[in-house]
DNA sequence: CTGAAAGCGCTTACAG
DNA sequence: CTGAAAGCGCTTACAG
C-alpha cells in the first residue's frame, strides 16, 4: 500500500480511504490511485485489514454433515448461500464438526476469524445457538430452533407444504394417504422441520377431511420397505404416500412394486423437499413438494450480511419459503375400486 | 495475551512461543501459561497471526459448480477434503467460481487469505494451474491436467476402473458391452477423467476380447434414453451398458424397460464412480466401479498441507486411488441366445 | 530458559 | 479534500 501511494503521489492514508470509501476523495486522486494500484497488481492484505477493522468479510456456513448424511439439498442450500455471499463480497468457510463439538464452534466464534454464521440442520433445542449468543457472532439459521423469537431464520413453509401435497393426492382422488418421515431418532434429537412437517400433515388431512397414517421410517432402503408394509398394515385401503425421507423413498417404491402395485396407477408417492435432481434419478421419477433450496440459500446469507453489517437492525428477518408443486411420474389419479 | 501474560507472570512474547512451541519452555511456566489461557477464555486472534507470519493455516477448495452440476460424489471429495483439514488445523473456504474466472482466483491467490488450494474438477489443459502457479501459492489437484509434470495430486485409477468393471461383466458372460460416457461438448472442453476413462475402457475391452461401443452421451434422462437407442442401433446384440454418467443412468434404464428388457435379467448396467447414496436411490439399485470419495478428498487435503508446510519437499505426491466393485441389483449374467 | 522491542500492512481518529 | 501517526495483536530476530 505505500508502495502505492509512492507512486500515486499520496499518502496511504489517502490510499486506504480510497479502499474503504470512508471518505470522499477527489476525482483526480482517485484515478491516479486506481491506475497505481492496477500497474503493481496491488492486493489488499486480508490480515492486516482484519487486524485493524474487526471485521474479515469471512462468513461461516455450521453444516454438521453427519447429522442427516449427505445429500442434493443441503448441497444445494450451502452453494446457493456461498454464491451469494460471494457477490457481496464475503468469502464462506466451511464448518462441518458436528452440533455437539462446542468447544470448536465457541473457538471460532471467538477468533474473530468470521464476521457471522449461518447455521444449517437447526435441531428445536440447538446447544450452538447459546455458544454464538454468549459469544456475540452474529448469525441467522436455515431452519427454525422452537423459539426463534428474535432470531434471524429462513425456513421452509412447511404448513403449505403440506397442504400442496396432501391437496395435489385429494384433488386425484385419495381418500387414505400415508405420511412417512424421518426416524424416531432424528424426530427426537429434535431436528425442527421434522417435526413442523408432521404437524402441519395432520392439519391438512384433517382439513381435507381424509384419513392419514403417520409413521417413522430408518433413512435407507430396507427402513423404506419397511415402512410401506407398516402402512398398509395399519390401513389396507392407503393408496397414496407422502414422503419426508429422500433415503427411503427408493424402498417404499420397491415394496409396492414387489407388492404387484404399479407407479403410479395403482399407487401415488409424492416427496417433500428433494432436490430435482435426485427427483430424477429415481424410477418412476418423483412428484416434488419444496422450495427452492438455492433460494433458501441465497436468502440466508444475505439475511446474515445485513446483520453484520448493521442493515438489519431491531427486527429480525423470518422469511418462510413456500413450496412448489413439481408433478411428475411417480403420483397419479387414485385407482377406482381398492 | 498481554492478559494472559500478565495472569501467568511472564512476558508476551513467553506466551507466543509457547503457543508456537517455536522454543523450548520450561514445564512450569507452560502449565501457568496454560492454566491462565484456561482461565481467561483465550483465544488466539488469527488476524494478527497472519499478519506476522504470513501463515493463515486456511485452504480454499475450488469447486466450479457450473463445471458439472451438483452430485453427491463431488460433495464427498469436499467434506473428506474440510475433515481431514480440520484436523490438521486448518480451516476450508469453499471457492465456487468458474473455471474461467481467472481474476479472482488471482486476487484470492495472492491477497494472502489462503495458504493453499486444492482445485478440483480439473480440465486436462486447465487455465487456473497457470494462475496459481505465478502467484505462487502452494496447491495439490483432485483429477489431473494433461502433464501433472511436477505438480501434486490425487486421482482415480480409471485405467483400474475400466479394468474392474470390463471384467465384471465378462465374467458373467457379456460379450458385447456399450460404454456411455459424458457429453460431447465436456469431453471437447477437457475434463481429464472422461478422456482418460473412455482409453482406459477401449484397452480394457480390447484386452478382454469383447465388442465395445462408445457413445457420448447429454447428462439428463433424456440424454440417457437417446443413448440407450444408438447403442442398440449400434450393436444389436448389446446385453450391458458401463455408464459414466450419474444423472443419465436413469433414462438408459427406462429406455430399457421400456424396450420390454428387464434389468438385470436382459440387461446389466454398471456405473462408474456413483457414490453409495446415489446408488440406492436408483431403481433397481446399481452396480459401482469406483474409490471411495472421502477418503480422495482426505489424501488430497493431506498432500498439499504437506506441501504448504514445507515437509514435501522435491517429488511431488501423486496418488492414483483404485476402484472397487459393489455389485448390487443391476448387473447379472448374460442373458442367453441373444 | 526468558524478555524487550521491532514490525507485519492495514484503518481511523486527530489535525489541518 | 488530504496527511502524519497511533495502534490492532500477534511473531520473531536480537539480546541476555
Amino acid at each position: 500500500m505505500v508502495d502505492v501511494a509512492r507512486r500515486a503521489g499520496v499518502s496511504p492514508s489517502t490510499v486506504s480511504y480510497a479502499l474503504t470509501g470512508a471518505r470522499p476523495i477527489s476525482e483526480a486522486t482517485r484515478e491516479r490511485i486506481q491506475q497505481a494500484m492496477v500497474d503493481m497488481g496491488y492486493r489488499r492484505n486480508v490480515f492486516a485489514r482484519g487486524l485493524k477493522s474487526k471485521r474479515s468479510h469471512i462468513i461461516a456456513v455450521l453444516f454438521p454433515k453427519d447429522e442427516r448424511g449427505m445429500n442434493l439439498g443441503s448441497m444445494e442450500y450451502i452453494f446457493g448461500a456461498s454464491d451469494h455471499a460471494q457477490n457481496r463480497g464475503y468469502h464462506v468457510l466451511l464448518w462441518t464438526s458436528r452440533v455437539d463439538e462446542l468447544d470448536d464452534l465457541a473457538g471460532l466464534a471467538q477468533q474473530g476469524l468470521v464476521d457471522g454464521v449461518l447455521l444449517m440442520e437447526v435441531r428445536l433445542e440447538d446447544p450452538r445457538i447459546e455458544v454464538l449468543k454468549t459469544s456475540e457472532v452474529a448469525f441467522a439459521m436455515l431452519g427454525q430452533n422452537v423459539d426463534p423469537g428474535e432470531l434471524d431464520y429462513v425456513d421452509t413453509n412447511f404448513d403449505q407444504c403440506a397442504r400442496l401435497a396432501v391437496e395435489h393426492l385429494v384433488q386425484q382422488g385419495h381418500r387414505n394417504v400415508g405420511f412417512v418421515h424421518q426416524d424416531a431418532a432424528t424426530i427426537e434429537s429434535g431436528r425442527g422441520n421434522a417435526i413442523r412437517l408432521r404437524d402441519g400433515m395432520r392439519r391438512a388431512a384433517q382439513d381435507a377431511g381424509i384419513a392419514l397414517t403417520a409413521l417413522t421410517c430408518q433413512s435407507h432402503l430396507a427402513g423404506g420397505r419397511q415402512a410401506f408394509a407398516e402402512l398398509l398394515a395399519a390401513d389396507p385401503r392407503t393408496t397414496a404416500v407422502i414422503a419426508f425421507n429422500e433415503q427411503a423413498v427408493p424402498g417404499i417404491m420397491a415394496a409396492a412394486v414387489e407388492r404387484g402395485l404399479r407407479i403410479p396407477l395403482d399407487f401415488s408417492v409424492v416427496s417433500i423437499d428433494v432436490p430435482e435432481q435426485a427427483a430424477l434419478m429415481m424410477t418412476p421419477t418423483m412428484t416434488t413438494v419444496g422450495p427452492c433450496a438455492a433460494a433458501m440459500g441465497r436468502a440466508a446469507a444475505e439475511t446474515l450480511i445485513r446483520r453484520i453489517e448493521g442493515q438489519q437492525l431491531g427486527t429480525p428477518s423470518q422469511k418462510l419459503f413456500d413450496g412448489e408443486l413439481v408433478t411428475r411420474s411417480s403420483s397419479g389419479p387414485a385407482p377406482v375400486g381398492r
